[in-house]
DNA sequence: GCGACAG
DNA sequence: ATCTTGTCGC
């Protein structure tokens, strides 16, 4: 008998039902399941994931791009569309915006390796950002790349690509200030899931080219805000960009 | 009680 | 996130 670990409906690790007390419960009932040793495998497959909105909000329009680990090749994009169901509600994202990932996700033809997320891993008030989240309901190890910082504080951080600073909330350190590209604003970093914190600044470094973010994150970036919301069906940006 | 607050 | 043209700089 194999023992598949049994995947939770969404319904579950996700509800919403206009009760925020009940939302951050559950946060941290789900932030005990998180795991921030490293425990991925050997990375063959990358995904980013991001989100967009249409029609004034009301449409939500999650992005997945997959890209080859060794050469952070374009293998295959997909775009899932759903009902917004509700606003943004600082410290609650991922009820807002992890169903339409989900959705993504689930279109994409193969399983990644590791994903990048748009948003914070653990540097959450709870532990839970969304790249935790989507981690400990789909079982994948997951890294958060932020832009800009929810909740800690951290030192100075040098001018150059690589210089860094320990993200801390509580005593704890909770992720990593990385400067991704020299004199630019630099990038919040933390595990999702599966990932320690060097690794995760590690990985996102090594993902980061000629571009503040990072191959995976950027891509999804560009497909979820597309003004036309249409991927194009093969090459259009294999070369470069 | 007064701010801060991912996308 | 999104509303929006041009513009400064490598």
């Amino acid at each position: 008998m194999t023992m598949d670990p049994i995947q939770p409906s969404d319904d579950e690790v996700l509800p919403w039902d206009g009760d925020v007390a009940h939302a951050r419960a559950v946060q941290s009932a789900l932030a005990g399941r998180v795991r921030i040793e490293d425990d991925y495998p050997a990375l063959r497959l990358i995904a980013g994931v991001d989100v967009g909105f249409e029609a004034d909000g009301t449409v939500t329009r999650a992005a997945a791009v997959l890209l080859d680990a060794r050469s952070l090749r374009l293998q295959a994009q997909v775009v899932a569309r759903l009902p917004t169901r509700m606003p943004y509600i600082p410290g609650l994202l991922s009820f807002r915006e992890l169903p339409a990932v989900r959705e993504a996700m689930r279109r994409l033809p193969q399983a990644p390796d590791l994903v990048f997320v748009d948003g914070q891993g653990i540097a959450h008030p709870r532990g839970l950002g969304i790249a935790a989240h989507l981690g400990v309901i789909s079982g994948l190890p997951t890294i958060g790349v932020a832009k800009s910082i929810l909740v800690g504080t951290h030192g100075p951080v040098g001018e150059r690509r690589g210089d860094r600073a320990e993200l801390r909330y509580r005593g704890k350190p909770i992720g990593i200030v990385l400067r991704s590209k020299d004199h630019i604003k630099p990038l919040i970093v933390s595990p999702g899931h599966r990932v320690s914190l060097a690794s995760a600044a590690e990985l996102v470094l090594a993902c980061c080219t000629r571009y503040k973010l990072p191959e995976p994150t950027r891509l999804a970036d560009r497909l979820a805000s597309r003004r036309d919301g249409v991927p194009p069906q093969q090459d259009e940006f294999d070369g470069m960009r």
